[in-house]
RNA sequence: GGUGGCAUAGCUCAGCUGGAUAGAGCACCUGCCUUCUAAGCAGGCGGUCCUAGGUUCGAAUCCUAGUGCCAUCACCA
């Protein structure tokens, strides 16, 4: 539409004013005003001096005599509000009835995929708030890039050694007497994460010990018994010694078992898993090849950097001393090992605002490096989840856990659903799958309609909303249209043409022709908020039309059809919205 | 201290590349279930868009400075 009115303008200004336009300024028209697109004329006095009011005019008579689809117009102060023809949009709608999954575009021949990672966790505690919102952005982000025609690969790495391992399981080697999963009954991730508490108490213990004893708390913090004898843990892991290694797979084992139930709950999966434990010696050549080209420099002890202040950051080491990897050799060579192992141009890495610094540097680095690829990596940086009384921290016990807070969720949606009590005729299982998918519903959507970057307050006081701007209020508006097309006992199949069309229709349907290109603007953004804030304008616009109109209860059957086939399209939007979202539907609730 | 991010209604958030009287939800108040699901609809109340300058016909949006909160600046990850 915007194509053919720039063409439109520019021809007229042409033959009224002979001059010649750069570009059109299209906005939507307000609410209080009657139009349907509207034109910034201000935009226009670079151009052609004169009054605004002037100008709107003659161009909005220009385009209602040239243009078929321009019905009518108005100018308000510098702004030219045009109307639309009904039939505009019956014919647009009719060429998008039948589309399945409309909007989604399907991936190009031949084109390279995007990798998206997300989740990472450690394996030394359970998953909690903070890594629901990383997995529902990344596993959202995947499937709207996927959507908006990419190939996608989702990934996580895996952080499965290192001296937070070894606390865990030193901790359980001297106070867990043998315990397991199957002994406890405890989730294999809950009684890893007990022992990581278990290591911090012990450990503040002998660090209070210590002080009393006379020493600096700098000096105790590092001398701590029990700190040395995870430091020589760690050795021994990384010179593969027979018992640690056992009893590092078989803690990790129950870890994964934890890790695997929270991800199926939750709706997320991997297409392949990364491990530290394969990939923490990685990079290291390529540190060697950076230092001949001289990216990278030799300090006197031997460690190496590369020197990034001339990009306005500082000098960042690659590699100690003692020739072992950190953490940012590491990330070189699994980046350089993602593109030799999927045919990729695009790394997405879905990681918290707090590494902000250290991704600059890395990508900083794989450019340096010469990687052509470089400058198509993306971090995901989101702001973190807070509660009221602060920072959420793993030892000091101050998390929402992740299982815990979805059961709360469903817990809450039973409440709810009970007291309304328009189940009838569900069995109880088919209730408890109702129940999960509005709690998760609440849960996702009141995290992905914030945008990625801002930080989150959540107080776990305060339970989630399941009304107004909230998951089960769009899943309810789902719920409504499939009970209307259960009772449409017609043939609402055939194509509608000539219509006059209600208002509250023509703005629906403008929100639904909408559709696809929020879906390419949230890929490019990599923003599920942006979904989120569509689908719920769409709602809104939907239930209003609802309760406005009679759909089943039409007298014109001409008008019956076409609600009915609107209603359907908009719930099929709904529901590949939030599959976008990864959020269900339910047919009834 | 250096660097980066954020600041919009009592609370939670929208506000696209600058554009019309700054929009939703929650909370509070008023109406609407003998028509298709009231987890809904219609309406009311509520704002120095952190502050001060600047650019512009026009600034919540762009620039500069300041204030506040958060993060980061380790041979930790």
């Amino acid at each position: 539409m915007q194509n053919i009115l720039e063409t439109a303008i520019k021809a007229g200004f042409k033959e009224i004013y002979k001059t010649d336009i750069e570009s059109v300024e299209f906005q939507a028209t307000r609410k209080d005003f009657e139009g349907d697109i509207t034109i910034v004329v201000f935009a226009f006095l670079r151009f052609v001096k004169g009054n605004p009011v002037e100008i709107g005019t003659q161009i909005g008579e220009y385009l209602k005599e040239n243009v078929d689809e321009v019905s009518d117009f108005n100018v308000v102060k510098g702004f030219l509000n045009l109307v639309i023809s009904d039939s505009y949009f019956v014919s647009n709608f009719n060429t998008i009835k039948n589309t399945k999954e409309f909007g989604f575009s399907s991936p190009k021949a031949n084109e390279k995929a995007v990798m998206v990672e997300y989740s990472s966790p450690n394996t030394n505690k359970p998953l909690h708030l903070g890594h629901i919102r990383n997995n529902l952005l990344g596993y959202s982000v995947a499937e709207i890039m996927k959507a908006s025609g990419k190939k996608v690969y989702k990934t996580q790495i895996i952080n499965d050694r290192g001296i937070h391992i070894c606390k865990s399981m030193l901790a359980w080697q001297r106070f867990g007497n043998g315990e397991t999963p199957e002994s406890t009954g405890l989730k294999g991730d809950k009684l890893v994460g007990n022992y990581y508490v278990a290591f911090d108490k012990a450990y503040k213990k002998e660090i209070a010990q210590l002080i009393a004893e006379g020493k600096t708390e700098e000096e105790a913090k590092k001398q701590a018994p029990i700190l040395l004898e995870a430091q020589q843990m760690l050795l021994k892991w990384e010179a593969g010694d027979e018992a640690v290694v056992k009893l590092w797979k078989t803690m990790n084992q129950w870890v994964y078992e934890g890790f695997d139930q929270t991800y199926k709950e939750l709706g997320v999966d991997f297409d392949k898993n990364y491990y530290e434990s394969n990939t923490y010696l990685l990079g290291k050549d390529v540190v060697a090849d950076g230092l001949k080209k001289g990216v990278f420099y030799k300090k006197e002890d031997g460690s190496v950097w590369i020197d990034l202040t001339d990009e306005g950051l500082d000098e960042k080491i690659v590699l100690r001393s003692d020739g072992t990897a950190v953490y940012m050799t590491q990330d070189i060579g699994t980046a350089i090992e993602r593109f030799k192992d999927f045919d990729l141009d695009e790394l997405v890495y879905t990681v918290g605002n707090e590494q902000d610094y250290h991704f600059k540097v890395l990508f900083l680095i794989l450019e340096k490096l010469g990687f052509d690829w470089a400058k198509n990596l993306y971090h995901l940086s989101y702001g973190m989840v807070d509660l009221p009384s602060g920072k959420m921290k793993s030892r000091e016990g101050t998390v929402v856990d992740a299982d815990d807070l979805m059961i709360e969720m469903t817990n809450t949606a039973r409440e709810i659903s009970q007291e309304l009590g328009k189940l009838e005729g569900y069995k109880i299982e088919e209730r408890e799958e109702l129940y999960k998918t509005i709690g998760l519903g609440a849960l996702k959507y009141y995290i992905l309609k914030v945008d990625p970057k801002k930080r989150i307050l959540f107080d776990p006081e305060e339970s989630v909303d399941f009304a107004g701007n909230t998951g089960p209020f769009i899943q309810y508006t789902y719920a409504r249209i499939q009970s209307i097309l259960r009772k449409a006992d017609f043939d609402y199949s055939i194509e509608i043409t000539d219509i006059e069309l209600h208002s509250k229709e023509k703005e629906l349907m403008k929100q639904v022709l909408l559709f696809p290109e929020t879906i390419q603007s949230a890929a490019n953004n990599h923003s599920p908020a942006l979904i989120a804030n569509y689908t719920y304008e769409l709602v809104k616009l939907y239930n209003s039309f609802y309760q406005t109109v009679p759909i089943l209860g039409c007298e014109d059957l001409n008008e019956k059809i076409f609600r009915t086939q609107l209603s359907s399209k908009v719930s099929e939007i709904i529901k590949s919205a939030f599959k976008l979202l990864g959020i269900n539907v339910p047919s009834r609730m």
